[in-house]
DNA sequence: CTTGACCTTCCCATGATGGGAAGGAACATA
DNA sequence: TATGTTCCTTCCCATCATGGGAAGGTCAAG
């Protein structure tokens, strides 16, 4: 197990074949290294690659982010003030939209607790949005 | 103000020109009328049903969502427990989302709670996403 | 009659992901 | 070795809601 094609890179990483080729094409990952016929091939530091990607992407960072993540890893002379900076910025985005969700569900559980929910056809979810 | 084009229609429901464009392509609202120079004209039922679209969106309803709560509110034989499983279903994918981003973020806080935050390299959010 | 603000349609972009086609390559088993 | 299965390659298209922008027609006010 030390040179795998983009199957078993994808398995061994957690990242779909089909978003490796796409990391590749968006230039988040260097061209991988080709066999003699033309499979890309992946050695253990690029799993290493492909397995950062996939924890930052569970974390909801978008790729243009963890294009800067992967920049920051790389470079020795990182301040780890740049990488707190961009957790928090995104942990703030998180919160606002959480936020956002939480006043609609609220809203809607509101009116739904209101709702018969039986076979009559009066419903304050549909008064609410007509006003 | 009882004959509006398509801006004024925009301006008095809350929907995007562009959008309400879109809306009338996929079939959400029926074709608008049209001037003799083919502009869209919009009367007073026309906009309620852009307003009822605008709070529908407000509230996170998906266009399909919208579809069937359009079809609903016109059907006067409809049920309130139609609505509400509507409804309800919609607060369960909220809470569904909410609960994962809630979780990506609790897991950044407490790694950013953790990184110094200096000119220093050593950096716990890294760390984590290396393993 | 010109000018500026509006309208029309049409195409393209976003962000992350996947589906699927057409064709070549690797490999296992009969 | 022949054949079949599974993998790879590239390329195009779809999702979801929204907007940008171009090219050209229309309208109202000065």
């Amino acid at each position: 197990m030390e040179i795998l094609n983009i199957g078993e890179a994808a398995q061994a990483s957690g990242v779909s074949a089909k978003m490796i080729r796409h990391y590749e094409a968006i230039g988040l990952l260097p061209r991988a290294q080709r066999s003699n016929a033309n499979y890309r091939i992946y050695g253990p530091q690029d799993v290493h690659n492909l397995r950062f990607i996939h924890r930052a992407r569970s974390l909801g960072f978008r790729l243009e982010d963890i294009r800067e993540l992967l920049a920051l890893w790389r470079n020795r002379q990182r301040s780890s003030a740049q990488v707190k900076k961009l957790a928090l910025a995104h942990v703030a985005e998180l919160e606002e939209k959480i936020a956002a969700m939480q006043e609609m569900a609220e809203a809607l559980k509101h009116l739904a607790q209101h709702c018969h929910g039986d076979d009559r056809p009066d419903c304050p979810i549909l008064e609410q949005l007509a006003d």
